[in-house]
DNA sequence: TGTACATCAGTGAACGCGCGTTCACTGATGTAC
DNA sequence: TGTACATCAGTGAACGCGCGTTCACTGATGTAC
């Protein structure tokens, strides 16, 4: 049954992916698994060959999502390109390919325990990852809340111009532009 | 009919209050209408004497949840004490009587234009209020937004010490116990 | 190599359920005279 | 002041709908011998 699972592996992949990209567009209860299994090339009732609830396949999203962006971060971590990056219109409107905490933070706190967890384990890892300098910790954690919080609001602001400004007075406040 | 409309009113501050609370508490979507009408004390039927759909009463409770927040700050702002109070376990635990744009800014960003204005106008007040000056605007955003986003990285995050942790970072990003 | 059989990813119909919304009704409130 | 009538906030049953989930079935894949 290589080949079988195989395309199996690749079935699942696509649902992920799919769901990962949908639930941070959409929200995640206002995506159905009929909607992702569509979006992954497949009709609704083959997504219990992969997982047993929505919930599962949330979970995976979201690992998959926040992996997503810090495979996309350079290694050793630059803040100073991940924020320039972050804090861009093409970030704000396309929150499908962008920051999970920021598109779905609030929606997750409310989620049961095992999601929570998900993304409480990837914060984790992102500040472990500052180093162990615990005034760099505190910086670092304090540069990523803003850029999370600029995001949140710049998606809500109107008109585009203050929109654009929250992202330029992030940018100052993290020590950019500055 | 003086007396009625007084009663009237009152049921439709019930609803609102109670729905601007559930709706910080377990999101939107997640709360239905039968809910917020149980607990405003009445039976869902009654619902329409008030509001024309689910989404009007949204609006209404957002703009609530908004002005509250702005109310409970002194006047004029003292961003300070504002701080103080926001970075607390008390707010992190406690998301229904907290911050809307923390607890509802991502999903709020997906619903629809009239929802989303509700919110952006609000975010244009609270930051026209910290005066004409543009460093002092930038600056104002700039830990605004840190204080959103460490209270939505501050919900995520375990243990709770790494959640004190954050909180605390902020604390000192924003210039308090520095 | 061929052949008979087992597995199982994916299909499409169906399920029970809770949702937002609608509506006939009731009874207290307020008005007309 | 008293009486007959109108209004309408709130009740409780009902509606159509989309949801997550289940399941009999199919047909390609892989195994046994």
């Amino acid at each position: 049954m290589g080949t079988s699972q195989e395309q199996k592996a690749q079935s699942r992949a696509a649902i992920v992916e799919a769901a990962s990209r949908l639930f941070r567009e959409r929200g995640i209860e206002a995506v159905s698994v009929a909607q992702v299994m569509e979006a992954a090339g497949m009709t609704h009732g083959g997504f219990p060959r992969h997982f047993a609830s929505k919930q599962e396949l949330v979970n995976a999203a979201l690992a998959t999502a926040a992996d997503e962006q810090q495979g996309m971060a350079a290694q050793p971590f630059d803040f100073e390109a991940f924020a320039r990056s972050y804090l861009t219109p093409q970030h704000r409107d396309h929150p499908e390919h962008g920051c999970v905490f920021a598109a779905l933070g609030g929606e997750i706190s409310r989620a049961p325990a095992e999601t929570r967890q998900v993304l409480g384990e990837k914060i984790r890892q992102h500040i472990e990852a500052s180093g162990g300098d615990p005034a760099a910790r505190a910086d670092a954690i304090g540069r990523w809340s803003t850029l999370i919080g600029a995001m949140v609001l710049a998606r809500l602001a109107e008109p585009e111009e203050l929109s654009d400004e929250i992202m330029a007075a992030a940018r100052e406040f993290v020590g950019l532009d500055g």
